[in-house]
DNA sequence: AGCGTTCTTCAACCGTGATGAATTCTTCGG
DNA sequence: CCGAAGAATTCATCACGGTTGAAGAACGCT
């Protein structure tokens, strides 16, 4: 029965969330009295913890991105992530544990480290450079605020926002926190030019 | 009595955050009865909304900010941002509010429309132009990403960054989302060559 | 004083996660 | 085949959470 409950508590946790799902209504959908789940799992958030084991993993993801060309890696991260986060069986998991790593502290260590080593160390070597480890912790930080604000939070205009929008004015941005500033002869004027926007492209 | 109960509410909540904060224990120590606090504020979350009243207002911080030069003004953001939330007083309501958002989805809909209405739409206004809009949504979305990255999850190496390595390497990428890419006669070779840092200073 | 409104308390309700004893089911050595 | 050891599962119950409705107290107004 085991299996059962693990199966059961995955899709009621991605469906409503930690919180609103009981384990009363759990075990009762599974088949089996709540007090099984603590036998098996000790706790209501050891039960969440072992759902979250078969959830993530983001580092094969990375392998791939990190192989190309760092100029279009920004591009290619955004459309990587926004295709993940769209498809409810890969990204209703990975907001899950995000939202509860935010909420709850033990479950946050647990992202934190995850995190730093699978994402920022791997992506402070393929930088090299003095500034390689700030600058990987910096891209890492605004892909958060893209997770959080777009499909956490549903904020607009992102939510709404088409992905090649977000790939247009969001790409440059992340390229000059890779790689720093163009050098750039003339400061320009004012108005907004998005010139050769092409060029960011994968 | 509602004055105290608020008083009591916002000093509870700010240190020991929302859930681990029970009714019970706030009215005892207010010297009222538990169900006085429903009466007033209708529900525990509408109690944790009105304390959130006094410490959520960024709008005159953004408005200060707005008045500045636009090429300064992410550097002056993130300086603002910072101080901000390194000072306990302001910055941990702050932190509660969002971090409470996250969870709780009632709470979520209220700093959606307090970062659309107060945020995006003044900064959008100042932009101009046909991407407004966007851009002031993607740079809003960066400083999420800053204050859940550094300050909720403190992740490495953004918790432990100096303010100022934080402005030279993110205030150029933050410009560019607000302005676009400089029109640059050439593309740089590979090195992160951070040139003219200062002028990204305010 | 009398009365209506607001404030405050009391007792109780229902649902939550957790626990420990009691019961059934497996399984494996003799 | 059996019978006991151990795992698996249920049952009854606990403590505690937020919320509710009725009842009482305090207050202001005429």
């Amino acid at each position: 029965m085991r299996g059962q409950i693990l199966a059961v508590a995955r899709e009621r946790f991605r469906r409503e969330g930690y919180e609103s799902v009981t384990m009363r209504s759990l075990a009762a959908e599974a088949g089996v009295d709540a007090a099984l789940i603590s036998y098996y799992f000790g706790s209501k958030s050891g039960l969440f913890a072992a759902v979250l084991e078969f959830a993530i993993s983001p580092a094969d993801e990375l392998a791939v991105l990190l192989r190309g060309d760092l100029e279009t890696l920004p591009a290619r991260a955004i459309r990587r992530l926004a295709a993940a986060y769209d498809d409810p069986e890969i990204g209703a998991p990975l907001m899950l544990g995000i939202r509860a790593a935010i909420a709850d502290p033990e479950l946050g260590t647990l992202l934190r480290a995850g995190i730093h080593h699978q994402l920022v160390e791997r992506l402070t070597d393929r930088l090299g450079g003095a500034d390689a480890r700030y600058r990987a912790g910096l891209f890492t930080s605004q892909m958060v605020g893209l997770i959080v604000s777009r499909y956490l939070l549903s904020a607009e205009p992102l939510a709404s926002m088409p992905v090649d929008e977000i790939v247009r004015l969001l790409a440059p941005s992340l390229r000059t926190t890779l790689l720093g500033p163009l050098p750039a002869g003339a400061r320009p004027g004012g108005g907004g030019g998005q010139a050769s926007s092409r060029a960011w492209e994968p």
